[in-house]
DNA sequence: AATAAGGTCAACCGCAACAAG
DNA sequence: GCTTGTTGCGGTTGACCTTAT
């Protein structure tokens, strides 16, 4: 991968003294004339090359290696339905994002997505289990996910670089341990186990051939976005439970497999399809509900607040 | 422990839009 | 108006890492 074509041209990965030699380029000049740094001898890399490697990587304020919150991923989700695959569109919604990163994030997603359709039909053991839990995760999506979305002006304040650094802190918390220790009611609030069918409809028939959609949802910003959300590809796993035969994809399972649990599980999938009110009843064991679940159930689970913070 | 499968990420390629000559 | 060079974008690939078997 890495080496020299015959035109001489560097490809592959970048080295430290590389990045080092196009940092200076960019202080001395801005991020522009990237093709210059090749005719004045600076670089054995294409203008091309210089001008990704510092949009992807040495860009200031990114966030490298941090993975898409919650809120990201609704915006993601929201936006590719609204624009289609315009990523770098989409990236100026998420600051310290590139479209290399949504493109990334979404053809990942995309992956998983038909990975799990493609699989619905015989679901190995292994994948028993989980499909249940992402369908538990996708049914406590929070109904009034719409956003109100606007490209937002940066700027290089430290008071947004802060702020920007402590979100991303916070969503790269693994938190699936400090989950484990709450109980269930605490983690699930009734009120926002309602259940929006349409938002399935959306993945995969984008609002770009109905524009109309996304103007007709409600918008509201993130502060006031529901506090538990989950993974949404699972609603569509959950839309499948209104197919009475979903059931028969799990063979012999019964839920006595999936743990304690798993009867409010069912219950619970129920009463998110139905919008109902119930409360969760208290005295499920919250550690024998989620010991069965594979941690990743937990990944995108906002941390308790702390008591002080209640 | 070894291997396969899946997921993530960085980088390349081709194409289109735009500007300069 | 045409050609050429530059820039930006989206699609794709392959290496590496993690997880499952």
């Amino acid at each position: 991968m890495e080496g020299k074509r015959d035109d001489g041209i560097r490809k592959g990965p970048w080295k430290a003294e590389e990045d080092e030699v196009l940092l200076n380029h960019v202080k001395k000049y801005g991020p522009r004339d990237w093709s210059s740094i090749r005719s004045k001898g600076l670089l054995q890399r294409t203008g091309k090359s210089c001008r990704l490697r510092w949009v992807n990587k040495l860009r200031p304020n990114l966030k490298n290696g941090c993975k898409f919150s919650l809120e990201e991923e609704r915006v993601v989700i929201e936006l590719q339905g609204q624009f289609g695959n315009k990523w770098a569109r989409i990236a100026t919604y998420l600051p310290g994002r590139t479209d290399n990163d949504v493109k990334n994030f979404w053809s990942s997603r995309q992956k998983r997505l038909a990975r799990i359709l493609q699989n619905s039909g015989a679901p190995s053991k292994s994948q028993k289990n989980k499909r249940v839990v992402q369908s538990y995760h996708g049914c406590c999506q929070g109904s009034d996910s719409r956003l109100a979305l606007e490209a937002p002006k940066f700027s290089s304040s430290s008071e947004e670089s802060s702020a920007r650094a402590q979100s991303c802190s916070s969503s790269c918390i693994e938190n699936s341990d400090m989950i484990k220790m709450v109980p269930l009611p605490d983690l699930v609030n009734p009120r926002l186990l309602t259940f929006e069918t349409n938002f399935i409809h959306q993945e995969f028939s984008p609002a770009e051939k109905n524009p109309s959609y996304i103007e007709s949802q409600p918008q509201i910003p993130f502060s006031q976005q529901p506090e538990l959300t989950f993974s949404p590809e699972s609603q569509e796993l959950l839309a499948r439970l209104e197919d009475p035969s979903i059931f028969e994809m799990f063979g012999p399972l019964d839920t006595c497999g999936l743990g304690n649990g798993a009867d409010q599980l069912f219950e619970l999938v129920g009463s998110c399809r139905t919008g109902a009110n119930e409360t969760i009843d208290s005295s499920i064991t919250p550690d024998s509900f989620f010991d069965d679940f594979p941690t990743d159930v937990f990944d995108h689970i906002e941390p308790p607040p702390s008591p002080s913070e209640r």
